[in-house]
DNA sequence: TCAAGTTGTCTATGATACTAGACAACTTGA
DNA sequence: TCAAGTTGTCTAGTATCATAGACAACTTGA
């Protein structure tokens, strides 16, 4: 009972949990940073390590932080909003979110459809793809990781033209395709694979939600189709109903 | 823990305490009024009365209520700051307080004066002395009871004039007194006798500041003298240091 | 591979908060 | 004078709050 007057009906943990949401409030913790170790908030509040626990716990309880066993508690990412729709594209639903779109190729390559690809992309198996590797940001966070399959022949050098537009709408557009829709969605969710889990800045064994989708054009020939692996806790699916 | 959900983190007597705080202040418990029992407060709340007596115990360290055993606990009036200056008149100082000062003659009558009046008055023990009581109030709140005396002799029929201006600056005035001060100030505290308790709607047994003064003319020639009693828990003497 | 640092969990102790019931002391009004 | 209502005080039990120490489980970086 260091920081409260004797006779204050406050408990102290809450004072503790208050302080902290201030801090994450006002930027002093920022998003996904660390906070300071346990011990060393019970320093800065002079007050035990349980109690600090104590706020932590109910500040997780909020969703506010999150606890690493081993790492450290970690301020939770506000999750972004991502709305399930027949016209998905992911700049315009993060310039939406007001955060700042980004795109980056890890890797682009040549390989031959499967016959599950190729059912999906409406080519014969067998059908030279290209496969494009790409890690997606909002501000400077990660959110996605997607690889995305093409047909090489109506779409050759794809990965130069993706590396330089940076973006799977204006790849699109270079080939003349001015507009295009998400013919399905599916969604699932599995624990994030080392890969993976380097790029999206994830520790191991944290889940990511992996949507596979294919778009199409106006004329509902398929255009392309992806498989993304999103961090779970960065993001939300939104899916409007009617 | 009925009111609050489980992990508040804040006592539940200090939530019953601000409740009747935030009653006080916007009115709905107005100054010199009784509170609920302890009981009636313990069943709005859904909590035991030894909860409300931790909160009404609160409210009380800080001077908001005051318990009285047997009868029930009021709101405290704020105590009005009377301060003692050369220039002390009642209605100036109420009026500065933001209330509306306002006096009621209770019984005026002639003495003589004892030899104790006569030397304060600088007159003739035995002389005739005009002896006014007074009840003055701020807002309708009784503030104290003064007995005053003046001689007949430069006075005559002071207590009719008094009846009629009820005030003594302006009784004064109506004898073409145009200022006069503050000679003497004497203060001391008493247990308020009954007839001072029913004037003063005061408790038995309660505190009164007793407060001795004569009034001089410009030439320091006595006007008056008066021995006032003050409800303590209604005002507050002010000295100006220097 | 290892040491340092981190969170998770356990036991233990004392203080405080809240509830419950009973009775004393006192005031008020009939 | 008395009954009803009020505040004051006491004992008792349960739950929460806060502290303390120890160790396990895990992550990180050298």
């Amino acid at each position: 009972m260091s920081i409260q007057d004797a006779a204050s009906g406050v408990a102290l943990w809450r004072l503790v949990a208050d302080g902290i949401e201030r801090g994450i409030a006002d930027g002093r913790f920022a998003a996904g940073e660390k906070l300071p170790a346990e011990m060393e908030i019970a320093g800065t509040y002079r007050v035990n390590r349980h109690t600090v626990r104590r706020a932590l716990a109910a500040l997780a309880e909020r969703g506010l932080v999150r606890a690493e066993r081993g790492s450290g508690t970690y301020v939770e990412t506000q999750r972004l909003a991502y709305p399930l729709r027949s016209r998905t594209r992911f700049s315009e639903i993060v310039d939406a979110g007001g955060h700042e779109p980004r795109g980056q190729l890890i890797d682009a390559s040549v390989e031959t459809a499967s016959r599950e690809l190729a059912r999906q992309l409406g080519i014969r198996t067998g059908a030279v793809l290209i496969r494009i590797e790409a890690l997606r940001f909002a501000d400077r966070v990660p959110i996605c990781v997607g690889t995305t399959w093409l047909a090489a022949e109506r779409f050759p050098d794809a990965g130069q033209i993706y590396e330089r537009v940076r973006s799977m709408t204006r790849l699109l557009a270079h080939y003349g395709i001015r507009d295009y829709r998400r013919a399905s969605t599916r969604v699932t969710a599995a624990i994030v694979d080392a890969t993976d889990a380097a790029r999206l800045d994830l520790s191991l064994g944290r889940p990511v939600l992996v949507v596979d989708s294919t778009d199409v054009d106006v004329d509902g020939k398929p255009l392309l189709t992806t498989r993304a692996r999103f961090a779970a806790e960065r993001i939300e699916f939104v899916v409007e109903n009617g």
